[in-house]
DNA sequence: TCCTCGATAGAAAGCGCTTTCTTCCGAGGG
DNA sequence: CCCTCGGAAGAAAGCGCTTTCTATCGAGGA
């Protein structure tokens, strides 16, 4: 019914073993067999069989990419780095042609958990994870242990996005500037003469939502200026719809708002609008990520660019091996601040 | 060194065969002993070799979903809903916990092709494609011929916003009316009043571009009205960006763009923007799909909506086997025409 | 001319699981 | 009291590949 390497191997008139190593190419053939070989493979339209080579070999060539949210072109444009980075370094064993698969765990730790579990159980050549993780003490664990293991496996973990686990060595980490980006944009507004700024954030507990949080209040603190009003949510333009509006009931004098991401901000910008509010000249707003619509908006939004892309790209050499891993198995990526039009000095 | 299946029946004392069969859940063991083995797997902390079991059972639980572009939401949504449909469908075997894995193509299809192959070597469970193919007849007849020996070999394969494969009966189909969405939004812009009317249509030889394109001819056809400029290109802001340049400067006297989805629109509305022209004051702005941030626009986006969540969970569905595959093997998503801001009459 | 060595190719032993075919055991029926 | 029968567990044969260990052959070197 299906055909198998011994059925090649048959036409071919070799013994299995070769046409194994023909495929593989890490031995020694001479041409004319290996010419032989590769007739008979395409004759037969052969396709090896990937369970039974994994079991042989003890490995697979599957790289699981982890993301919060797919829906969401912040982690599209990672996920798609990623995998065009894996696609391309076709070097190893088979051909070199690793499986990059991207799993959606949709912010939940469980769906993380069972994800990294089903990767075991494929016996994964690597796997990253991308996009801030949830802060719970046992998640964390539960989370470190999973990667030690999967490391101890011979699977290369990345962390893209995601500070590192605390005395996890195993993992390269490529991690975010939120903070200082954050800060940025804070001092920014400052300069501007805000004195009221009300900041939507995202979900609590996560990594992302409290260091962008964090570089906020510091440079808040730095100018002597008291925090604003606070609320969380999710990261979509709902949220920042439905924020705006307690915002605004906290503090009716605010004036400027600062957005956990860019989708938010647009959340954030049509409340306003529909209060009669206008962007900046009532309010500034002030997204981050720089997502590829943002500058589409109306007015273009001020913003905190991460290199997405390039980081992506990165993660996915680092999880092919290609690329070195960084000292100290961690590399900061820069966040760079972004003025534009939604942002001005405060009505005077 | 790894914990085996054997490792597994030693601790529990009882045989191999014994702890698969608990683990899968499909032959009579007494409740006493499933007890001890499960208790025997988590003291040893075991997790099943996943090649090992889709060889001796020549199935894998690996599911396949290609995207042309993972950064875009459109495909994001889909595969979002898809996934989530997936990984709640826990039936069937090994605790039923199937792998939904989504491929990102980028168009190309080559690497279209390359995924099939990889995913064939899986052993893949299901396969799902997503999202409008290229219509070289070449690569038409390659990947007709792959999903036929997919689902030779018992991997479902589902389209979900792809026409379906001509004489192909193996597949279940999820076709989005593009067609007679497009028409619907010509008869709006139509109905306003416009006569000359630009399209930014998509990639050339495209189903979802041609489909679009000819929905939008049948209108003006049936309207009597002469097409205007129509310039191809990717899906993205700048292709909107650019092709409005290219637009005016056939008919300058325009007072309508339709743009090949909202991405794209939000190019075109930019390039108007800077040329000093109102939407839709100068000119009306319309685009397809109503991605989240269609309505967020300014003005909002009059847009055709396609159920992309509803269709993606049924590509699920259908993927697992949980929904009833259409009569006939394909069915039709129907296209909703959404008016909003952007579309106004032409300037009297 | 004999022996050694490098380059290839083959034989065969698994890899860790699933599943068919058996075996075993206690409960009823005759 | 013996036999049959059904439920539960075990034995063992692969699944299709990789890879170590061998075998073979022709070319040089002594």
């Amino acid at each position: 019914m299906t055909v198998t390497l011994a059925d090649v191997a048959a036409r071919a008139r070799v013994s299995p073993a070769t046409v194994s190593r023909v495929l593989n190419g890490n031995y020694p053939v001479a041409a004319s067999t290996r010419e032989r070989v590769l007739r008979a493979v395409d004759e037969l339209d052969y396709v090896l069989n990937g369970p039974a080579s994994s079991l042989a070999a003890a490995t697979s060539d599957l790289v699981g990419v982890l993301v919060n949210d797919i829906a969401d072109p912040f982690f599209g444009i990672m996920a798609s780095a990623a995998q065009s980075a894996i696609g391309e370094s076709a070097s190893g064993r088979a051909g070199g042609q690793k499986l990059a698969v991207v799993c959606n765990t949709g912010g939940s730790p469980e769906r993380e958990l069972t994800y990294l579990t089903l990767l075991q159980r494929q016996r994964a050549a690597a796997v990253i994870l991308m996009g801030g993780s949830l802060e719970d003490p046992e998640h964390l664990a539960a989370t470190a242990g999973k990667l030690a293991k999967l490391a101890e496996a011979g699977t290369r973990v990345v962390l893209c996005g995601r500070p590192p686990v605390p005395g996890d060595a195993h993992a390269a980490a490529l991690v975010f500037d939120n903070r200082t980006g954050a800060r940025r944009l804070a001092e920014h507004l400052l300069g501007l003469g805000h004195r009221r700024i009300g900041y939507v954030a995202g979900p609590a507990d996560r990594t992302t939502t409290r260091h962008r949080l964090e570089g906020h209040r510091e440079a808040l603190a730095a100018a002597g200026v008291a925090e604003g009003p606070t609320v969380h949510g999710p990261y979509d333009r709902r949220s920042g719809h439905e924020a705006t509006a307690e915002l605004l009931a906290r503090d009716p004098s605010l004036t400027a708002v600062v957005a956990a991401n860019d989708t938010v901000a647009l959340g954030v910008c049509a409340a306003l609008r529909e209060r009669g509010l206008s962007i900046p000249g009532d309010v500034s707003v002030a997204g981050f990520d720089d997502l590829p619509f943002s500058i589409d908006a109306v007015p273009a939004l001020t913003t905190v660019r991460l290199p997405l892309h390039e980081a992506g790209v990165r993660a996915g050499r680092l999880a092919m091996g290609t690329e070195e891993a960084p000292a100290g198995g961690r590399d900061t990526v820069p966040a760079e601040l972004l003025v534009r039009g939604s942002t001005a000095p405060p009505r005077g």
